[in-house]
DNA sequence: TGTTAGCACTCTAACATGGTGAGTGCTAAA
DNA sequence: TTTAGCACTCACCATGTTAGAGTGCTAACA
């Protein structure tokens, strides 16, 4: 069968309507609402067709049609419209992440809270990967005897604290030496680059007192760039999913909102796809998340020095506008690219 | 009419039962179910009484009773069995402290999640406040050419970022030197101390070409000591709320989750009561933000150096689980009031 | 005087019933 | 190929009915 000009535009209004209304729809109401010169009958014989192909469903026998999984792929694959993003959104968004480009960590949060509130969906985002980062700078501040926080800046502009409790206790001058070494020895470093031969290197150049204290620096240094247990991941706008009457149960909501604060799953639907900064889109049962089978995730990744660096992401129901998700998340991966590039080549 | 003991006797089992079942509680189920010796008449004769007294009401001609504020009210304020906070869940606790007492602020997130999940309520805690806190140690931290980390520790091991924009652009040597003077001028003050005459001293103190920048730092640092609006509040196990049936209408649900992301809310409800460190508790109406007339909060303040610091509170809705809340925030309270203690003690 | 059994009454929740409207598929005619 | 017409299905709503839980009142009892 072959699916003419006449069963995408009825498709369309199927998956336009459902979209703005959450209600199957019904021959009739297509018939009277957009009028396109045929009758209800005629329109019936096409839906039955789109039903046989798989594009939409009928909930119950005498209910309108649904989009089907199937059919929102056809609908995003070839029938999406051209959208541009408003200006002012675009001058919005182009602002927040100028104002924000020397604190990469904060911004992401601010990019999901502002995805979040333009799409009224929930936004997910990760903070850039720190294993393809390089230290900028590094800096030990005692808390007492036995602690300092150690604060990374990467050349992406992440700021990271972490609390490190030291074998020994340095004092406040063996703390600026220690500083002074690592920065020396491990500025502009990334994580393949930290090997055995920099932390004795490391060990050599430091006061004998404080070894031990530097050793454990170090460790806290290296597990957090290597592994990306220190990566954090966001979930904005998390309660928009209670406006949605796919979710008007509440066990269903409990049930989603739990998922999305395991952070196994967020890091799983952020990985997915090819990681390109192409928008990505996946529909109901193609995620590989369980409790997303009603939902769908919109994503894109970020890119810093040519590679891909995060990723964010729209989830909402599988009806959600896709449109409007896409433009926005391409708005906005498209100005921090620029802006992380700008970062990257100066 | 005189509250004897028989009443109480009634009193305490429907506001009991209540709080296990969210289901009105009736006269026969009474009698059947604690053997008090008196038949469903006479208890039926009682709950008249108590009723006629404003402790219980009925939803509806029909059904059983419910516990009123005035009720639970009465129970906390005269009924409260006296409960002592597992051995397991105090060795948790304070474990949990002890180690992270050195990460103030992440300990304070802990904490409201430890509760939440130990509760199954909804946790909000507010860090310790800045205007009462002296600075421990203060660093820079370049980010670029015009822009840099300011790192503050307290002395109550809160530690806190602020990128700061430049209105100058200081060299490392310069902020090393920045960092220095400021140490050693702002060390050990809390807003009070930071008079004109010490911005001028440390503007004097300063190179030449850095004041410019020295006053950006300045600045970020009085406004963060002298105003709250630093402070940071959480909110732990929200979602928590979709499992009790009075949320059981998403849209319920949905005001309160909004509330809650509101930090003003959060703050009136945390500066209630007198801000000892003695738990209170406010029921229903008795608490001023509106979306909260439906839910209890159970709260205490927690010290530092003699004076109020900040506060944690328990919230769920009215039939909560009174004992539980106020047994395990007065065990938490009193850890972290000994950790804080023995931090300003050493 | 306090307690209890008994009874009439009330109200909700659950279930059954029937009508309405939206929707379908099929067929025959244009 | 399109359309009008028709029989049919099913969710939804209003209505009616019943069962059950609960109450208040009264009269009898200890």
């Amino acid at each position: 069968m072959v699916l003419n000009k006449r069963k995408i535009k009825i498709l369309e209004a199927i998956i336009n309507d459902y979209i703005s209304t959450a209600e199957p729809i019904g021959s009739r109401t297509i018939a009277k609402k957009y009028n396109m010169g045929i009758s209800s009958a005629t329109i019936r014989n096409e839906m039955s067709d789109l039903e046989e192909m798989g594009l939409i469903v009928q909930p119950h026998a005498s209910a309108g049609r649904v989009p089907s999984d199937k059919g929102y792929r056809m609908y995003v694959d070839n029938l999406l419209p051209k959208h541009e993003i408003t200006q002012d959104e675009a001058a919005f968004l182009q602002q927040m992440i100028i104002n924000n480009i020397n604190q990469v960590d904060f911004l992401m949060k601010e990019i999901a809270r502002a995805i979040s509130a333009l799409t009224t969906y929930t936004t997910i985002v990760s903070e850039p990967k720190f294993c393809r980062t390089t230290i900028k700078h590094l800096q030990l501040v005692p808390v007492d005897e036995r602690s300092v926080v150690l604060v990374l800046v990467t050349d992406s502009n992440v700021v990271k604290n972490h609390v490190v409790p030291l074998a020994d206790a340095p004092g406040y001058a063996q703390l600026q030496q220690m500083t002074a070494v690592l920065n020396e020895k491990v500025k502009g470093m990334c994580s393949e680059d930290i090997s055995g031969a920099v932390l004795e290197d490391i060990a050599g150049s430091v006061e004998q007192g404080c070894r031990a204290a530097a050793a454990c620096v170090m460790s806290v240094i290296t597990s957090v760039i290597e592994n990306e247990d220190g990566r954090q991941v966001y979930a904005g706008g998390v309660k928009n999913i209670l406006t949605f009457p796919e979710f008007s149960d509440v066990d269903k909501a409990h049930r989603l909102f739990h998922a999305l604060e395991e952070r196994d799953m967020l890091i799983t639907l952020l990985n997915s796809g090819d990681g390109s900064d192409d928008i990505q889109v996946f529909i109901g049962a193609e995620n590989s998340v369980d409790e997303m089978k009603n939902c769908s995730l919109v994503k894109a990744g970020y890119r810093f020095g040519g590679r891909n660096y995060g990723s964010i992401g729209v989830i909402g129901p599988t009806r959600m506008n896709y449109v409007q998700a896409m433009t926005i998340l391409s708005g906005v991966v498209k100005n921090i690219n620029k802006a992380l590039g700008e970062l990257s080549g100066g």
